[in-house]
DNA sequence: TTTTTTGTTATAGTAGTTGTATAACAAAAG
DNA sequence: CTTTTGTTATACAACTACTATAACAAAAAA
């Protein structure tokens, strides 16, 4: 379980956090019911405030990724609220597809590349 | 042209702009050539301070979708670096697809969400 | 039982972002 | 000559991001 964080990026570094958990899912590097470090564990194995995790891992629980438990810290629960991951991607891809066509990326070429992302996650399994 | 800006967003109010103006382009109401109204009109039109907009101007300007000129104003010229397109939009693909597979969307499913979602820029052409 | 670790909550400070307000400038248009 | 243009500067309020320190009850470990 490798976090990395890039403290120049401009995105905020509990985004970052977020972002790496939903990757891993994934990609299945992390499970269901595998746990993911205590906040302060993973504060200080990041170097940064507790509180920070701890807001990433509020938004993962908000948004049905982990559980929190006193007893068991956070663990990977894939809680699905399919319709809304569909309705959220369609927001999401429309402002992407729209630059990409824009900067004269051919709906193929789209394709292709949404492709070989969903192949990113698929083939390590 | 008309821009309509949610103030209860959390998306910033030149982000909004920014991308309506995108989706724009990429629908073709606004075509190259055309002119988006002055920055004071802009501002004036949507009820919002001149420098949001001058901000929402600057990064369309950087990023290559438009130029401004003080003769003419900001003039739509989509301006294309389409390796750095693509490599955007797999940068941001990643996390969204991680995303949507995570919550069981099914790798066809993104395809046809996909498929609808570049039809709604195609189909109106 | 005592100690440690857990998530959670509170307060407070610094730094940066967002949006607004006012103002000024030279260049171009009318 | 006046108006409109993009551009730049300064300043302010509100908010966000991140950090720091501290405290609490509940559970685990000793």
């Amino acid at each position: 379980m490798l976090f990395s964080i890039d403290f120049d990026s401009d995105e905020a570094i509990y985004m970052q956090l977020c972002n790496q958990v939903i990757l891993q899912i994934a990609m299945e590097q992390l499970k269901e019911g595998e746990n993911l470090p205590s906040v302060r564990q993973m504060a200080d194995t990041i170097g940064i405030n507790m509180h920070t995790v701890n807001k990433a891992y509020t938004i993962l629980r908000q948004q049905g990724y982990i559980t929190m438990d006193k007893r068991r810290g956070a663990v990977i629960t894939v809680n699905i609220d399919k319709l809304a991951a569909i309705r959220e991607l369609e927001a999401n891809l429309r402002v992407l597809v729209a630059g990409a066509l824009c900067r004269n990326v051919s709906p193929d070429e789209i394709h292709m590349i949404v492709d070989d992302v969903i192949n990113e996650f698929i083939n390590d399994r």
